[in-house]
RNA sequence: GCGGGUGUGGCGGAAUGGUAGACGCCGGGGACUUAAAAUCCCCUGUCCUCCGGACGUGUGGGUUCGAGUCCCACCACCCGCACCA
């Protein structure tokens, strides 16, 4: 151990293989330490292991090996997101099977990870492509559907003209299919559902208890499931029909001119078998995708029927009747009352269509007269132009329709969910079989438990588009399990959401019989520190709490909430090397290492020529400015790549990768190293300065790892590194040495293994307690105090801690800088904050 | 379009309403060396009449003895929008 330097080339793997031998990072049910779940979210087998697995993993990695070295059991997993909709793409564009295709990335994608050193236990590994996983899957689905969780519905999807084939929404590129280039028009087709919302009002007050998730998930969350209370009532229709409209806003009914109904609403049916132009205008509406942003972003169209609808207040008033692409008919009833004045959307519709807007609020009575300009006002104020409302506060007002409503037999009181039920069914090969047969003369009947898991066949082709089970020439044929008549198996598989609404569970526990055995379950769940993307922040984190109250209806398990705690990492960016053809104007990118980098201007190394630097985005194949995991790993160690990972940036913003940034990790990976050398256990006398400092940070970087503030732990062992350097050999300097190895453990697990037995620690350091502290060092002697005169700084003063007002005043007032600038101004009045400050008022 | 977030030196960032810029990167100067690498030391927000002072946390207002932090309005960028994962 005499090198004068630490070589991650050889070091890294040897201390991967000690810890694989001693299979420290192996999950024990039966110990009786407090456990500690670690989970960060798993990865798609895309092929190589991005940057930002590498962050996300880091960090979690951290937290794992601390609450070990804390004295925890840890269950920190890994396994693999493996169905989904790349590796079918992988299937036709390089005629690989989807299967072949996805293992081989799980492969290389794993030795990836082995490089980085995570403390992982890979005998709980899994991945979802396989049967074992999901037909324990389909196992609880039919249990879901057998307690009335799931249906069956149509609902629209991207439908290509051109392939014959349903796409996904990123599929849809400006309207049109991404392979065919055709215009994509929505199609109606029967599909499987889950009825999440039947648990609305359940996953919605379960937000409240999750106070360790960030607010602004719990808040999106709480919009996405969109709570709503209003009133739902019944138009007449001149047709003799009777509309259901709902309305957040009942108040405003006086202000209604006009009533629009969905394109797919059965009035807007009925009245364009009829009417060719509605027909047509209803057809137009079928162009484009399904989504929502595409659907709000088109511009406002409507079709003026000429159905008329009664105003249940106004008597003898009459409202035209409008299809508008704008109205969802999967939201309240797809009808909706217009109110121009007070909602901008209906404003805009108003001015286009040149239908009354009216007044029905305002900031006083006074207001009754005064024109709406340049848009609606949507806010609260008095009633006005209301009849019987007039004067009413917007609340009072709502609550006096509402009843009259009732009372009179139009309409109620409703609460609405914007929150949709869950649309499991994918038109793909590379999924979960939904384990379902259809039958003549039974129905839909459920495969039978023992005849599952309902296998995918391995030879399809990928030649055409579409759906290869619905096109394979004997999967789909199968007798019915009940009445063993001909009939076919269900080709749609489930969305990949599904797979990662339990993965968690299968984690902790893994029988081969069932999906999971509830009482090992129970001893590691809920996670404890869940880690992932701010991206998956609704749907994926939504439906995993959905499936989790689902089980526990069920009876399976014993909680509702499968996440105790939420952290969500930021990206990791990188600048854009780039230069803009002179002819096409075609704007061409280029690789970091194809650049050379120099003060705020690159240049091209193959021609040296320059490039423009562009702005610091998310790293992506299109923009070119990824960097290789495994590159870097080989360049710089695992250890400078991890200290990288989780330096500087706040774990939860962007972290922007640099070449500088990455040497400055290597370069501090070797100064810990040199400390090796200066470790003497011979040496004596005190360092009180150096002791205080050791034990301030060994507590600071305990706290801020146990909030994930790692930039800030990293902020303090540099601090500890720097005195540690700076300090003559003591005995407090050799303890302070051996305080540090362990506190960089959770963050460079090789150096420090190295080192430990370079000092001739004992066994290995991943399995050392953290260091203890003595608890009286963390008491401050003295204070500096900040001295204010007109809200600026003057001066500062050295104090005891905890000196009184009177002292600190009087030391204030002596200050020589204090007087300059008070410059015999009367004093009126004195602040003091002890410890801190002195302000002085003149 | 709707929902959520972010904005502080050349760069990443730190700061219970109380000393803005901790810590790191870049840059500058110096030491060591035949030289380089490595390492170590010092400086490093802007401006000015420079042993001192003024300005300064996206923009414009406000509250306060005191605002990066709280309030109002705006701007820019990022994430999500139900079939990408």
């Amino acid at each position: 151990m005499n090198d004068t330097r630490f070589d991650p080339s050889q070091a890294d793997g040897r201390w991967q293989k000690a810890w694989d031998e001693a299979q420290c990072f192996r999950a024990d049910s039966a110990s009786d330490k407090p456990k500690s779940y670690v989970l960060e979210m798993f990865p798609y087998p895309s092929g190589r292991i991005h940057i930002g697995h590498v962050r996300n993993y880091t960090m979690g990695d951290v937290l794992a090996r601390y609450k070990k070295m804390r004295g925890h059991e840890v269950l920190h997993p890994m396994g693999w997101d493996a169905f989904g909709m790349p590796a079918e793409n992988a299937a036709m564009e390089k005629g690989v099977h989807p299967g072949k295709w996805t293992r081989e990335n799980i492969e290389s994608m794993k030795a990836q990870l082995k490089r980085l050193g995570f403390a992982l236990d890979w005998s709980r590994e899994l991945a979802t492509c396989e049967p074992d996983y999901y037909g324990h899957e389909q196992a609880l689905f039919v249990d879901l559907f057998e307690a009335g969780l799931v249906y069956r519905k149509e609902s629209e999807v991207n439908w290509d003209p051109v392939d014959q084939t349903v796409l996904a929404n990123e599929q849809v590129i400006d309207g049109k299919g991404w392979r065919s280039g055709a215009e994509i028009e929505k199609r109606k087709l029967s599909q499987w559902f889950l009825k999440i919302t039947d648990f609305a009002p359940d996953l919605l007050d379960g937000l409240a208890s999750l106070d360790k998730w960030p607010d602004k998930v719990r808040l999106m969350q709480e919009n996405w499931i969109g709570r709503s209370q209003g009133l739902q009532f019944a138009f007449d229709l001149s047709t003799g029909e009777k509309l259901e409209v709902y309305s957040t806003r009942p108040d405003t009914i006086y202000g209604a001119s006009f009533v629009a109904v969905a394109p797919d609403h059965p009035v807007a049916r009925a009245y364009a078998e009829g009417d060719e132009g509605a027909a047509e205008f209803i057809a137009e509406c079928k162009r484009g995708g399904t989504t929502a942003a595409t659907v709000e972003t088109a511009t406002k169209l409507g079709y003026l029927t000429g159905v008329k609808a009664r105003h249940p207040l106004i008597a003898d008033h009459d409202l035209p009747v409008f299809i508008a692409n704008f109205v969802l008919m999967d939201y309240g009833t797809g009808a909706v009352m217009g109110v121009p004045g007070h909602d901008q959307r209906d404003f805009e519709f108003a001015k286009k269509y040149h239908l009354p807007i009216l007044r029905v609020i305002g900031a006083s009575a006074a207001d009754a007269d005064r024109p709406l300009g340049s848009g609606a006002e949507p806010g609260e104020g008095i009633l006005v132009n209301s009849g019987p409302l007039d004067g009413l506060d917007v609340e009072t007002a709502k609550g006096k329709v509402i009843r009259r409503a009732e009372a009179d037999g139009w309409g109620e009181g409703k609460t609405v969910w914007r929150l949709r039920d869950w649309g499991v069914s994918r038109q793909r090969y590379w999924g979960t079989p939904i384990p379902f047969i259809h039958c003549d003369s039974c129905g839909i009947v459920p495969v039978p438990k023992d005849q599952l898991p309902v296998v995918l066949p391995e030879d399809v082709d990928f030649k055409t588009p579409g759906n290869p089970l619905e096109r394979h020439p004997t999967w789909k044929n199968v007798a019915c399990p009940q009445c063993g008549a001909q009939a076919r198996r269900e080709t749609d598989t489930l969305d990949t959401f599904v797979d990662s609404s339990w993965y968690f569970l299968r984690f902790a526990s893994q029988p081969a019989d069932k999906p999971f055995d509830r009482h090992e379950v129970a001893k590691w769940l809920p996670v404890e520190q869940y880690i992932g993307g701010i991206e998956h922040a609704i749907l994926h984190l939504l439906y995993a709490r959905f499936w989790t109250r689902a089980l526990a209806r069920l009876g399976q398990i014993d909680f509702t909430e499968p996440f105790a705690s939420l952290f969500t990492q930021g990206m990791v960016t990188h600048e854009t090397y780039f230069r803009r053809e002179p002819d096409s104007g075609r704007v061409v990118y280029f690789a970091p290492d194809e650049v050379e980098r120099s003060g705020q201007s690159a240049v091209l190394k193959e021609d040296g020529f320059p490039v423009t630097v562009g702005r610091v985005v998310k790293m992506s194949k299109s923009k070119r400015n990824v960097v290789d995991p495994d590159t870097i790993i080989a360049q710089y160690g695992a250890d400078a790549v991890r200290w990288f990972m989780l330096s500087d940036s706040p774990p939860e913003r962007d972290l922007p990768w640099s070449e500088s940034g990455i040497e400055g990790c290597a370069r501090f990976v070797q100064r810990v190293w040199r400390l090796v050398a200066e470790h003497d256990p011979q040496a004596s006398g005190e360092d009180a300065d150096l002791a205080r400092k050791t034990a301030r940070i060994v507590h600071d970087v305990a706290e801020t790892i146990e909030a994930l503030h790692f930039n800030k732990a990293v902020a303090r062992l540099y601090e500890l590194v720097s005195a540690i350097e700076k300090a003559k050999p003591s005995a407090d300097r050799t303890s302070a040495i051996e305080a540090l190895f362990p506190l960089v453990a959770p963050m460079m697990p090789h150096l420090a293994e190295e080192a430990w037995q370079a000092i001739g620690g004992e066994g290995l350091i991943a399995e050392t307690a953290w260091p203890e502290i003595d608890e009286s060092l963390l008491e401050d002697e003295s204070v500096t105090i900040a001295v204010q005169h007109k809200g600026k700084l003057r001066d500062t003063l050295t104090a005891p801690a905890g000196a009184s007002k009177d002292v600190l005043e009087e030391m204030a007032l002596a200050s020589e800088k204090v007087q300059r600038s008070l410059d015999g101004a009367p004093i009126r009045k004195i602040i003091v904050v002890p410890d801190r400050l002195v302000n002085i008022v003149t």
